[in-house]
DNA sequence: CGGCCAATTGACGGGCCTCAATTCGGGTGG
DNA sequence: CCACCCGAATTGAGGCCCGTCAATTGGCCG
């Protein structure tokens, strides 16, 4: 908290900030709101702005892992997948979520890009190293593990005891919560998955996925545009429909 | 690990290590093993323990919690419960694990003893006071989030993907893998768990638990004795059961 | 032995999966 | 500008796994 005043305050005369950081919304909601200039500058060295396409793969299950990300535009989906081919998402992350797990060089997940996104990579020591610096970027890393702990207990709920009409209720609904950092659900998005990919996301099938789509659109509860285009007309409905009480 | 390390040292001549701490396991692979004697001493001030029976509940879902807690023996089940009363429960601890969400004084779970249990118990306050002290404490309550974050994962593709003889067999195998802190994989063991608390945390109905255990014993996967007591012949054949590879 | 709750077993129905055909949408080349 | 193509999405028919409801068995304690 205090640590962003002084950010901010350090705006106003930003020369120290470095150029690439200076517009990147990771400063704020992100991981490096918690470095001071002086360490952001350090980090910043080391730093490499990547554009990666929708679709590919960025590390591998039990790959070791090159370096640790932030996620400056885009959604990136983590994936776990049994040896017969049976697979499922275990996790979203949207800007400006750090991308990478702390302490550990080998990912038991695979991260693959949902859409075309920009990251901000950097090697794994320098993290360590400002790590050890900075206690308020451990802080950090520790309450997005939190937040992500919260998600994922929140989606076994809806993978475990949901129909699938209300899976793909939730699911939407978590896409507009998700989208607009900011706001707090917005009535109009992208779906940011395919189909398939929001089949993986819920345990379900592709068909099923579609079925209850459509169920939804002819309850007129959500409209849809080009198949990835959606409204929300009453965002209480769309949450009655989710199965979450007001 | 150097931190362990001085403590074992210290345990040679341990007149500084508070009398309740010297015997418990909390501080070695839990929380307290972050602390130094006098900071051990500082926070065994204000402990307390205290022995909970199996079935009550500790926190209720929403609720404002009193304390932070180790769990020095015993399984506590952590659940999610709906407005129409479907329930899952989204994680399991056993000892040493720490319970109480950091930062957060509302619990968005409930917590209930499945098992017998002794905790030791402390306020929120010393507990945060401790964490600004010892840098250590925050960063082993970060691993332990990352710890239940990996393990929540691994449970969405259970629940997602896995047919219910799969997701009994992966019910065992996690408990053969958790009861003993120290071992691998224990080849026989009491279930911590009734039939409905392993239907509510596996996604399932009593009726269908039941019916899966019952295919798993006439296949000779396991053997159980007064309903609690599980055997396992192989290891690795309830692992192929259970959907996971070698 | 008898009562009580937990667990098992059985019969049946429904929700989601499987397999297959059709439609839609977006990009390309004529 | 339109015809064509190809993958994505939708729609349909049928079957199976697991949920539901009900009856029975088993274990534990008085």
């Amino acid at each position: 908290m205090q640590i962003a005043a002084e950010n901010r305050r350090k705006d106003i005369h930003n020369s120290e900030i470095p150029v690439v950081c200076i517009a990147c919304e990771a400063r704020h909601g992100g991981v490096c709101g918690a470095l001071t200039p002086g360490q952001l500058t350090e980090l910043s060295r080391y730093a490499t702005r990547r554009a990666v396409e929708a679709g590919s793969e960025m590390i591998g299950q039990g790959q070791a892992t090159q370096n640790h990300a932030n996620i400056i535009r885009g959604v990136v989906k983590l994936s776990k997948m049994m040896s017969d081919g049976r697979q499922q998402i275990v996790g979203l992350q949207f800007a400006p979520d750090f991308m990478g797990r702390p302490f550990t060089r080998e990912s038991a997940l695979s991260a693959e890009a949902a859409t075309d996104i920009d990251i901000c990579a950097f090697p794994h020591a320098i993290v360590e190293r400002l790590m050890a610096e900075a206690p308020g970027l451990e802080h950090r890393l520790h309450e997005q593990a939190l937040k992500e702990l919260d998600e994922a207990r929140e989606w076994l709920l809806t993978l475990g005891r949901k129909t699938a009409q209300e899976k793909v209720a939730s699911f939407l609904y978590l896409i507009a919560t998700h989208v607009d950092p900011g706001e707090d659900a917005a009535n109009e998005f992208d779906l940011p998955l395919s189909r398939a990919d929001i089949a993986d996301y819920l345990g379900l099938t592709i068909e099923t996925v579609s079925r209850q789509i459509t169920k939804l659109r002819k309850d007129g509860v959500i409209r849809i545009d080009n198949n990835r285009r959606v409204f929300v007309p009453v965002m209480a409905r769309l949450m009655r429909y989710a199965g979450i009480d007001a």
